[in-house]
DNA sequence: ATAAAAATTTAGGTTTGTCTAAAAATAAAT
DNA sequence: ATTTATTTTTAGACAAACCTAAATTTTTAT
């Protein structure tokens, strides 16, 4: 089946937000798109149709499998454009989103097939995410939250949970990145906000808001 | 000033078509874009209104100063990706012509002067045809066509004068492709069609229509 | 120079994806 | 348990890009 652009923006907003969440909401939906909610309405109808999604009115929405699959396609495009950015074309990994953004909707499966053996199947894309293979198999990564990491001990960053511009610039601002390796100096109750040290240098604060979207490992 | 994928594409068409040609009729257009004429003088009001085309109703269209630059960066984004396709996916060259006509939509300048470089500045795509710089200079090939070519001189095929899948489908069975060297052993007066002698082994005929559109330079 | 043919434009519709305003359903609060 | 607030849907419109059918202009042919 052959999806218009808007119809795949719909089925990749929806695979996002139902992460943890049991059903999607209009509302979210129209948060995320940047449409008003009666035009989520109206597309939800159509992707219903389709068999896209399952949806009763006032009742949210959620992927069918058939759903499932062509989000994940979308998602496999869209990490492999941005690996494929920032690796071969020496993008910043902090600017290349919204060209992805783009390319994502070019319809040639072997053209992406191509594109990922060029690159050399690689299972991550430039912000920690992980790239569905060409079945659709993606690597579920046991994110951890900074937010959750212990005291004094050296973890690295290998996620965030958004690609929002405003988020990326905090985090080039404070020197932080995919793979940089930290310790969590402090924690401060009255605000959840987190002191960090970075590679044994630096010293930074961050919130709790920003410590909630970083993800690590321990070393 | 943006343009929609649909304008882009009008915009293209004309540029191709006025090729020595004065104006580009409406007829043209339809056919190039398998659109209905009526179709075609709708879009052409909204690209006068745009100052893209000068055109005046029944008299035929041409681009403004405005218009080709903009064709020519259209131009340049399609044949760098196809030059993408080839040298670094390997693809066919007679596959590339629509994959490259979604890509050459996508609108990120920044995208398309990385990946020129990237690809090391290539000064001609896969099908032989110059590629405009990102000033939009353009090299003007003298395009010598094999139905003009004197006999028993041996010539390299540089370009084809068209993507169409039937012509890159036809030069594959006959074992033609860019760069393919060879020298016109007959011409044959009643139906225009040549007799070629292929880098001094096979011998195929090619029809007038075809020795046509495949350009040469003499060796 | 007219009549016939071809090309082009106009007029009026359709589909896709969006919107606003109003109605209906659900959830929250007193 | 009502009332109030929030969420969601319906109804009706709009722009973009296409269509068909009919009218108009230009070109070609007699």
């Amino acid at each position: 089946m052959k999806f218009t652009m808007a119809e795949e923006n719909y089925i990749k907003a929806v695979y996002h937000l139902q992460h943890g969440q049991e059903v999607v909401s209009t509302n979210a939906l129209s948060a995320e798109l940047q449409t008003k909610p009666a035009s989520v309405t109206d597309m939800l109808k159509k992707l219903k149709a389709k068999k896209i999604i399952s949806y009763e009115p006032y009742r949210g929405v959620k992927l069918s499998a058939e759903g499932r699959k062509v989000a994940l396609g979308i998602v496999r495009k869209h990490r492999l454009w941005e690996y494929f950015l920032v690796d071969k074309l020496q993008f910043g990994w902090d600017e290349v989103h919204e060209v992805a953004e783009e390319l994502e909707h070019i319809s040639s499966n072997k053209l992406i097939d191509k594109l990922d053996e060029f690159l050399g199947h690689p299972k991550f894309d430039p912000h920690g995410d992980p790239i569905p293979d060409s079945k659709g198999k993606i690597i579920a990564q046991p994110q951890e939250q900074l937010s959750g990491a212990l005291l004094h001990t050296p973890v690295q960053i290998t996620a965030v949970g958004s690609q929002s511009t405003e988020l990326l610039e905090l985090l080039k601002h404070k020197g932080l990145q995919m793979g940089t390796r930290l310790e969590v100096k402090k924690v401060f109750d009255f605000d959840g906000s987190l002191e960090l040290r970075i590679k044994n240098q630096q010293v930074v604060t961050v919130s709790r808001e920003l410590a909630s979207v970083l993800f690590v490992k321990s070393l």
